[in-house]
DNA sequence: GCCTAGGTCCCGTTG
DNA sequence: CAACGGGGCCTAGGC
């Protein structure tokens, strides 16, 4: 990747550098005091402040405030960006059709502008996501209750997907909801979503939500509901699906 | 704002321009050819990619990727920042106390490092947030329904707080639910769960859900439970609370 | 620290 | 296209 940075002398330098870059569809990193507004779902507005701002190949844009993770304001997919010198201020416009939204950039000075084109997209694997987790329960059910055999994986019903489907060693219906991360009242409501909707066809199922904990008041309103949880052990069954899958990388030697 | 760049003859170069900065806690953005591991609430890793880090001011480490507006790898808020030559890779180990999380980046290639302090940070408005919504329904409650009085806002109930908490011209209690956007399922199960902590007490009130559109299902979801919605005008109250609004900035001149 | 709820959530998947 | 649910969601606000 070849990476070439400016420091633009003047606003119209930089406009003319953005309008080149943007048509080659590079990589636009710049640094620049600017203010945004915004409006589309919402609407915002700021007053100038130290920005990075990120234009991707794709169109995307985000601009960064000097804290946190979250962006300031951002586009995830532009259908157009204008660069234009306007009353002595660089000016972008971009564009999203659907949702109809506007975000436009006012810089009163930019800093340096670097772009590159980048050949190496590189490939991602994102593990101990919920369905690697129900993956691993489909290959061993026993490991949320003996005798319990799954008949299918992401039924539909009335609406949406039941996680885990299956029958307990006493021929019982079983309805199950997965949470990779603590449970909240919100997963529980969800798991009752599901088993009413067969109550109202007059079949009694068992719900069972699973998930490493639970919340005190997920646990009360899930008592309440008639409903029952399996506590799994997340971390052992990391190890378990890591022992499995085609070692890729290892972080061992970085673990503190 | 100064910003500084370089382009790194060696890994050891970008190291010791990377460590001084990093001490001087400066904003830092560079281009490397790199791949990313990461173990914590999940894991994931990566082949390696041309990508774009950003590192903040307060810590915050971004990775992004030539695509979309989520960045491949992140760390939000990091309790320390190392940096080292191993093996002809330049690794930055981030460390993160809680949830205790660790993200490291090996670069094999570093095409360019920008840095900058920063002193404008500038301000940050964001509009038609739930909560203006909601302070716009206080100010005229007739929006709703004649006769309407508010009585709290963010009532705590059970668990949570309900949005509105009101009397009817009859008398009777009403609780409200206010969503910005769309309303689904589960709105309509959040607010069944407030209506459901009075009925367990043996008091009735009517649920309102307040939204500018409902899905189908929600609608019948809603419809089954007994509750009542309110369709508002987004576009009409923005206008309304624009208007008395300390006009800080236009976009007129940049609407299509 | 835990927990609840909002978000311009984004994003993938499916009908 | 709309809609539903996951996410390393993040972040703010309460307790």
């Amino acid at each position: 990747m070849e990476v070439y940075t400016i420091v633009p002398s003047s606003l119209a330098e930089a406009r003319d550098f953005l309008v080149r870059e943007l048509e080659r569809r590079s990589w636009i990193v710049f640094f620049a005091l600017c203010r945004a507004l915004y409006e589309g779902r919402g609407a915002s507005e700021s007053t100038v402040g130290d920005r990075v701002v990120i234009i991707k190949p794709d169109g995307s844009l985000i601009i960064h405030s000097p804290k946190g993770f979250k962006p300031l304001n951002w586009q995830p997919e532009t259908s157009s960006i204008a660069v234009s010198l306007e009353g002595g201020l660089l000016v972008l416009r971009a564009l999203r059709r659907s949702p109809r939204e506007i975000l436009v950039l006012e810089c009163s000075s930019v800093y340096s502008i670097s772009c590159g084109v980048s050949p190496e997209e590189g490939q991602f694997w994102m593990y101990m996501s919920e369905h690697e987790i129900r993956d691993a329960i489909v290959s061993n059910p026993s490991m949320i209750e003996d005798g319990l055999t799954i008949i299918e994986v992401e039924r539909p019903v009335e609406p949406g997907f039941i996680d885990l489907y299956g029958r307990d060693s006493k021929g019982n219906i079983v309805v199950m909801e997965i949470k990779r991360v603590k449970a909240g009242e919100e997963a529980v409501r969800q798991l009752l979503t599901y088993v009413n909707a067969f109550k109202v066809r007059g079949v009694v199922v068992r719900g069972i939500l699973v998930a490493p904990a639970l919340t005190e008041s997920a646990l009360k309103l899930l008592m309440v509901s008639g409903l029952e949880y399996k506590i799994i052990d997340l971390k052992k069954l990391y190890q378990q699906l890591q022992a499995k899958r085609v070692k890729r990388t290892t972080l061992k030697d970085y673990i503190l």
